[in-house]
DNA sequence: GGGTGCATGTAATGGGTTACATGATTCT
DNA sequence: AGAATCATGTAACCCATTACATGCACCC
């Protein structure tokens, strides 16, 4: 249903409009400070950029650089800051969201209860993990980057970010101990054929 | 990067363990109560299906049904069991999200203040209105469902669909406030050239 | 009379991942 | 010595959406 016809071309743009980059920059970048929300592949940046290119969006600079092959540095046209800043007013599709542990508990009356009980627990692990990362993020992000006039917009999405994790330990954690009274319920108990 | 090599299939067939079903039943049934975290088009359902027959993981009969195309009604073999139940077992990939309104605030400071506002205004209802649809699930699923054995799991899923909106609204909230101190702010305030 | 729901299906298109090719440099 | 990073690109594949085709019944 939602979210398709490559909006990463305004990603992509819009991180362009804070400076000149490389395709490899610009996937980096997008990984580290978007990837929450927002992310694509090298397989589909790169020729993204050479229809951007072609579309008047952007242009090249080449940098020679000894080794390696030469970097393709890109700069945003007008016409490309016209497009993106159109895009920004628009009306955003709704988010996508997908999760396959959700589908499994779901329907989760036919499997192991603990297999399905570590499985939520690798959720929740790697929930508390990102919560170290944002806080890492909230002292860091700054002092990196208080020069940049979108301050304030990264924070909203950090706490967008926050939000959603503090959520999803809480929501762990509830399911944890649910999945620990559910198999210790002698009438639901599993039993091997006797 | 994560979830592909439709997935959809084990959703299917979850449903197909709880009885036969038409792919027009197995569309509505999926969109109703697993669509929060699960979805597949008709064109991708009708397809599938006949995949799965065709790997005599389901069989079909045929119900003559006057008007209309005949109902094909399927039911999972027990192949098609032991590959669910084998799924249900194995690791989930990380869970999928993307999001528009994230990306359109990230790049924020070069938008219309007053748009954006409209635009997070809008999500803020829309989970608000989710709210009160999880609320009347939250009444009538124990009763509607009291029979399925999947209660307990069917009650883990809403509770994260209930938080996850939860988190929604107070970082909606929160973030029309933080929208509005900066667009009341002078030296960041956007002029039209003078 | 027109919209919605029932009901199945195909074809075109597009968006995106994965894998591959290449190869020097730097870190562990 | 081997892994990771820098750096760009192409091709195969595949998953999924969208649009289309068909047509009856029911409700407003």
């Amino acid at each position: 249903m939602p979210l398709n016809k490559s909006k990463t071309v305004y990603a992509l743009l819009g991180w362009l409009s804070t400076g000149s980059f490389s395709g490899y920059d610009l996937k980096k970048m997008t990984e580290q400070y978007v990837g929450e929300f927002w992310y694509g592949s090298f397989g589909q940046i790169y020729p993204l950029l050479h229809e951007m290119l072609r579309d008047g969006l952007v242009t090249v600079q080449t940098e020679q650089s000894g080794s390696h092959p030469p970097r393709q540095v890109y700069t945003i046209t007008d016409s490309g800051r016209d497009l993106f800043r159109k895009w920004l007013n628009e009306p955003p599709e709704p988010d996508l969201y997908k999760s396959e542990l959700l589908l499994q508990l779901f329907f989760g009356y036919l499997a192991d209860p603990e297999t399905l009980r570590k499985h939520v627990q690798e959720s929740l692990d790697e929930a508390t993990r990102q919560l170290t990362e944002y806080g890492h993020w909230q002292k860091t992000i700054p002092k990196q980057l208080a020069n940049l006039p979108n301050l304030p917009y990264i924070l909203i999405t950090l706490d967008s970010g926050l939000v959603a994790v503090h959520g999803r330990i809480e929501w762990a954690k509830r399911t944890l101990e649910m999945l620990d009274t559910i198999s210790s319920e002698p009438q639901l108990k599993k039993k091997t054929k006797r």
